[in-house]
DNA sequence: AAAGTGTACTAAGCTGGGTAGTACAGTTGC
DNA sequence: GCAACTGTACTACCCAGCTTAGTACACTTT
């Protein structure tokens, strides 16, 4: 399900929190959909319990899954995002300074809009 | 010209990385334009000079800034960091991935794309 | 009752960010 | 030539954060 890199300098909790985003927003993990148990996936991973838990704690602290405790880990929708306190409005200004903060860089490197706004759809598919 | 936020978890270095980048592709530095010797930002923020060298070291390897060692350093141009080894094309290939994710997650949030296109644009001066 | 689930602690080790201090070589201006 | 500036390169140390280890409790499902 997820791929850990442990040649990278970002945590593994944070690697778990930004696949597990990753997969939410785009529709892999549909709305409602369970995740794996905090146990199974430290066992798949071959790491510590504690790692996924803080992941999937703060996962569900920003509105992207919510947990039901003795029954599992699950998928929320978008809707339910967005009505987290974490969420909005701060976390979508958040990302809207950082989509401008892209497309600057992507500019400076010599690609036009038109370029780069077809970049957001091509091969989506990896 | 820049300023630190030392609440944030991000390492100090890298916010000077990503505030100096910024202003670089932004245009807010032109090409050739000295930037602030290391000591002098040093003095400036109140930190140690390690970290100022540390930012400035990480930025002249990604293609953003050039050092001439007794002179100082000035901000590169945007077809000088095309041609650097960190950059291109891994580095567009990275910008391109967070572009597509950050895209993901506006739609997840409920907007469709001629609103993030119009966000690419609108009130750029903060 | 048993197994699986989320949740909540404490304790310990390790890595990396940041500071402090020093030193060397090149450039600029007097 | 000399002083003051510049970038560069080290070593050593402290501390916060990541990760692991272990344990425990409450809830749900079978």
């Amino acid at each position: 399900m997820l791929t850990l890199n442990y040649r990278d300098s970002r945590p593994i909790y944070g690697q778990i929190k930004d696949g597990l985003r990753r997969m939410i927003v785009t529709g892999a993990l549909e709305p409602d959909e369970k995740l794996p148990s905090i146990r199974s996936m430290a066992v798949d991973l071959a790491i510590n319990p504690n790692t996924i838990q803080r992941a999937y704690a703060e996962l569900e602290a920003e509105g992207f899954i919510y947990s039901v405790p003795g029954k599992g880990s699950f998928a929320a929708k978008g809707s339910d995002a967005v009505r987290c306190v974490e969420s909005d409005p701060v976390r979508q200004a958040e990302l809207i300074r950082r989509l401008r903060e892209l497309v600057a860089e992507l500019r400076y490197l010599g690609l036009n809009d038109g370029e780069i706004i077809s970049l957001m759809n091509e091969g989506v598919g990896q």
